[in-house]
DNA sequence: TTAAAATAACACATTTATGTGTTTATGATA
DNA sequence: TATCATAAACACATAAATGTGTTATTTTAA
C-alpha cells in the first residue's frame, strides 16, 4: 500500500479531466472541418490510432503533435487549447 | 545509409526550428515573472533539468507539462505558444 | 436490417519524455 | 580573485508517447 497527499491525487485527476476535454475539443474541431479521425491522420501524418487516443483523453500528447494537427487543421495551435 | 525526402526533412527540421522558439519564449515568460528555471521547477513540480532542456528546446514536452508550467507562471497556457 | 464507414480496443516494439542525480560551465558580486 | 547563484551538460532508469498492425464495436446510410 502506498499513501499520497491528497493534493497529489487532485492534481492528478485535474489532468485527467483536462485531457479529456482537451480531447472532446480537438474531436470538435475535426468535425467542424468534416474530417474523419482517418483523414486527420493522414493529413498530419500521425497514425489513426493516435488521433483516437487523444480525442478519448488516453494519452498526453506532445507539442510536435499538435503542431502537425492543427496544420491539418488549419488553425492556430491556441485553438486546441480554447476550451472552458 | 538511408534517404528521405526533402519534406520529410523539412518537416523535422519545422520542428526543431518550432521547439526552440517555443523555449525561448517560456524563457522570456519565466524571466518576466522574475522565476529561476529552479523556482519555477519547484513551483510546477516538474525537474529542474526538464525546464532547461525545455528552454533550449531539447524536448518535446506534452500537454500536462505545459499544464504545470502555466499554473506555476499564472499564465494560460495558449501564453506558452504565442509567439512568431 | 444489412452493409459500409468510422471509431474503439487490443497487442507489441521503439523512441523519447520524464525523473533523479552528479558534475561542469557561466555570470554576477563581493 | 574567490564565492555564490544560475544554468548547462552529463549519465541512467522508468514511464509513457509514438508507431504499426489486427480485430471488435459503434454509427451511418442504403
Amino acid at each position: 500500500m502506498i499513501f499520497y497527499h491528497n493534493s497529489v491525487i487532485e492534481l492528478v485527476l485535474d489532468e485527467k479531466k483536462y485531457l479529456l476535454k482537451f480531447g472532446q475539443n480537438l474531436r470538435q474541431l475535426r468535425r467542424k472541418s468534416q474530417l474523419t479521425q482517418e483523414h486527420l491522420a493522414i493529413d498530419s501524418d500521425i497514425p489513426i490510432n493516435q488521433v483516437g487516443r487523444i480525442e478519448r483523453g488516453e494519452i498526453n500528447t506532445t507539442v510536435t503533435t499538435l503542431l502537425k494537427i492543427s496544420k491539418a487543421l488549419k488553425v492556430e495551435i491556441i485553438e486546441l487549447f480554447m476550451f472552458k
